[in-house]
DNA sequence: GCCGTTTTCGGCCCGACTGTTTTCAGTCG
C-alpha cells in the first residue's frame, strides 16, 4: 500500500477510537472503522480515485468521501484535528490492555485524570481505583495483569506455533470431535488465538483444559477461553445440530460474518451461532453442517480462505467462485536448498526426498557466491553442481531442476554473470542485504533484476521475516507492472517464517495475471513439508491451479519460463 | 456516518462471560 493509502486509511481508524473514547454513537464510530477498513484493502493508490470511485466503495459515504479528500490535500482533516485537541494522544494506548475499552478509558481519564499506562498502574496498585463506580479489587488486578501481559507483548504466532498449540489441544480433547476456526483455518499467515468448537459438553471437557492450561480466562458451559504456552485459546460447546452455524460462525472472519448476517437481515431472516429464524417469530432451523447453511442461503460453499468479506459472499450467491489450488495440484517445489551452499540436504537427498513427496521436479536453487554467510556457489561451481545433478537425474523420478538463488546487489546487479545465469534452468533473484535503502532504491533495483532476461522468479518480494523483520520499502504497485511486463514470476515463499508474498498483493498479482511460483525456501528435509503453507496463502490469495507456476508439468514449465 | 426489493428515516450482527451489580454495563470475539 502507497503512503497517501495507508494514512488515510490510519487517520480513519484514528479518528473511530477519538470518537469511542469520547463516546459517540456507536454506528458512527463503526462507520469510520469500516471506511478504514475498507481502504487498507484497496488495490490501487486512493489518490488516483475519483469521488464517484470514492462513493462507489461500500461503507463510503459522502462525508467520509469529504474527509479523504481533505487527508489527500492536506495530511489531514479538519474535525480530526478539532476532536483530536481535547483527547491525550497517550489515552489510546491503553485501549491496547485487555479488558479496558474505551468506556473504562474515558472515565479513568475524566474522574481520575489517567492518561498513560503508567499512571494506570500506579492508581491500582494503590488501590485507588476501587473507588470508582463499576470497579472494585478483582477488577484493580486484572488490570494489573493485563498491563503486564501488554508489556510482555504477545504477538501474533506464525503458522508453526500455532500447529503445535493446535495439537497440544488436541491431546486434551483425546477422543472428543472438534474443528479449528477462526484465522488458524482461515490459513491467515499469523494467527492471534486459537478457535476450536467441539461437540463434547463443558463438563467432559473443561477439567481436561485445567490440565494443559497456564491459566483459565474464563470457564462456561458454552464456552472456556484459557492461555495455553502462552498464547489464547476459546474453545465453544455446540450441539451437534447446531454446528455448523457455530462453525461458521467461529470461522468469521468478523466481517465476512456482518455481511453475511446483513444479507440474512434484509431478507428477513436472523442467523447467529445456533441458527436461523425468521424473524418475525419464526422457528430456529438448525444444520449440522456449513454446507447445509449456505444451501439453505442460497450460496455455493465458500471456502474457509476466501472468508474475508473481499467479493467471495457476492460471488457466492451467483455461485461464481473461483476455483482454488489444492496440495495435490503442486508437482514440485521451486526454492529448495542443498548442502552445496548452507542447506543440509545433498543432491542425492534431494531427489529421494523429492520421490517421496511424490513430485516430478524440484528446483536446486542455492545462494550465489555473493552472499558469503551462505558459502554461495562461484560460477565455478554451479557447473559442477549441475554436472553432479545430470548424473543423478539419470535414477530420479523427480528431475533436479538446476537453478540458483541469486543475489540481487546493492546496485541492482546480479550475483553472477548473464553467462552462467543462462545455462541454468530456472534462475531465482531474491535481496539478501540493504534493506534499509531508500524505497526507490529497493524498488529499482528489484525492477532491474527483473528485466534481465534469465530472472525467471522474484524470491520472497518483499524480505519480511514474521514478527522480526518488517518488509523492506519497495512500491509494489510498480513491481507488480514490472512483473506483469516482462512475465517474471514471484514467489510466495511457503517458509511459515516468511509467507512472502502474503495473500493481498498474490490477489493482486493473481487478478492481473502475474504468474506465482510456490517454494518453501527449505533448508532441511523437515521444511520441505511447508507447501501446504505456501498452497494456503495461494488459496487466500484466489489462486487456482493455473495460476501457480508449479502446477505445470516439467516440460510446459520450462517452456513457460524461457 | 452509511444505506435502501418493507425504509430518504430509522435502522445498523449477535451472543457469552465477568464483575459489580440487584438488573446490567462493559468487553470481547
Amino acid at each position: 500500500m502507497d503512503d497517501t493509502t495507508r494514512r488515510v486509511a490510519d487517520l480513519l481508524q484514528f479518528m473511530g477510537q477519538l470518537l469511542e473514547i469520547r463516546g459517540e454513537d456507536a454506528f458512527k464510530i463503526r462507520a469510520y472503522y469500516r471506511a478504514a477498513d475498507q481502504i487498507s484493502r484497496l488495490a490501487q493508490p486512493i489518490s488516483g480515485m475519483s469521488e464517484a470511485d470514492l462513493l462507489g466503495i461500500a461503507g463510503i459515504g459522502k462525508h467520509i468521501t469529504r474527509k479523504i479528500q481533505e487527508i489527500i490535500a492536506n495530511g489531514t482533516f479538519r474535525e480530526l484535528e478539532e476532536v483530536r485537541q481535547g483527547i491525550p494522544a497517550t489515552l489510546l494506548e491503553l485501549l491496547n490492555l485487555e479488558g479496558v475499552g474505551p468506556k473504562t478509558v474515558s472515565k479513568l481519564w475524566q474522574q481520575m485524570g489517567i492518561v498513560t499506562i503508567e499512571d494506570l498502574e500506579k492508581a491500582a496498585r494503590s488501590h485507588r481505583l476501587r473507588a470508582l463506580r463499576g470497579f472494585g479489587e478483582r477488577k484493580e488486578q486484572d488490570i494489573l495483569k493485563s498491563i503486564e501481559m501488554y508489556r510482555q507483548k504477545g504477538t501474533r504466532m506464525n503458522r508453526l506455533e500455532a500447529d503445535r498449540i493446535v495439537a497440544r489441544v488436541a491431546s486434551a480433547l483425546k477422543d472428543a470431535p472438534f474443528d479449528t476456526a477462526g484465522s488458524y483455518r482461515r490459513g491467515v499467515s499469523t494467527v492471534g488465538d486459537i478457535d476450536i468448537t467441539t461437540t463434547a459438553t463443558a463438563a467432559v471437557i473443561n477439567p481436561r483444559l485445567r490440565a494443559i492450561a497456564d491459566e483459565i480466562i474464563d470457564e462456561g458451559e458454552k464456552r472456556t477461553s484459557f492461555r495455553c504456552q502462552g498464547q489464547r485459546v476459546d474453545i465453544r460447546f455446540t450441539k451437534p445440530a447446531e454446528y455448523g452455524t457455530m462453525l461458521l460462525y467461529l470461522t468469521g472472519s468478523k466481517e465476512f460474518n456482518i455481511h453475511l448476517r446483513e444479507i440474512a437481515l434484509s431478507r428477513g431472516m436472523k442467523l447467529n451461532e445456533y441458527g436461523i429464524e425468521e424473524r418475525r417469530g419464526g422457528v430456529l432451523r438448525t444444520f449440522e453442517t456449513e454446507e447445509a447453511v449456505f444451501a439453505f442461503l442460497g450460496m455455493t460453499p465458500v471456502p474457509p480462505e476466501l472468508r474475508e468479506n473481499r467479493g467471495e459472499i457476492e460471488r457466492a450467491f451467483i455461485h461464481n467462485l473461483p476455483p482454488l489450488i489444492e496440495r495435490a495440484d503442486i508437482q514440485g517445489d521451486l526454492h529448495v536448498h542443498s548442502d552445496w551452499s548452507d542447506g543440509q540436504m545433498s543432491l542425492e537427498e534431494l531427489a529421494r526426498r523429492g520421490e517421496q513427496a511424490g513430485y516430478r521436479y524440484l528446483l536446486c536453487s542455492d545462494h550465489s557466491a555473493t552472499l558469503g554467510v551462505a558459502h554461495g556457489l562461484s560460477a565455478e561451481r554451479v557447473k559442477g553442481q549441475g554436472k553432479e545433478i545430470e548424473r543423478i537425474n539419470r535414477t530420479s523420478s523427480c528431475t533436479i531442476l538446476t537453478g540458483i538463488e541469486v543475489d540481487i546487489m546493492a546496485d541492482g546487479n546480479l550475483g553472477l554473470p548473464n553467462t552462467v545465469l543462462g545455462d541454468l534452468d530456472l534462475v531465482i533473484a531474491s535481496i539478501h542485504s540493504g534493506f534499509k535503502q531508500e524505497r526507490d532504491v529497493l524498488t529499482r533495483r528489484l525492477l532491474k533484476a527483473m528485466e534481465n532476461d534469465h530472472v525467471d522468479i522474484i524470491g520472497h518480494p518483499t524480505g519480511r521475516l514474521l514478527g522480526e523483520r518488517p518488509p523492506y520499502d519497495v512500491d509494489l504497485g510498480r513491481v507488480l507492472d514490472v512483473a506483469a511486463d516482462t512475465h517474471t514470476a514471484l514467489e510466495i515463499n511457503a517458509s511459515p517464517y516468511r509467507l512472502d508474498l502474503d495473500d493481498g498483493p498474490v490477489r493482486q498479482a493473481r487478478d492481473r495475471g502475474i504468474r506465482l511460483a510456490i517454494g518453501t525456501d527449505a533448508h532441511d528435509p523437515a521444511e520441505l513439508t511447508h507447501m501446504i503453507y505456501g498452497v494456503t496463502i495461494a488459496r487466500r490469495g484466489w489462486c487456482g491451479p493455473a495460476d501457480i507456476l508449479n502446477t505445470r508439468e516439467l516440460r510446459d514449465l520450462l517452456g513457460a519460463t524461457t
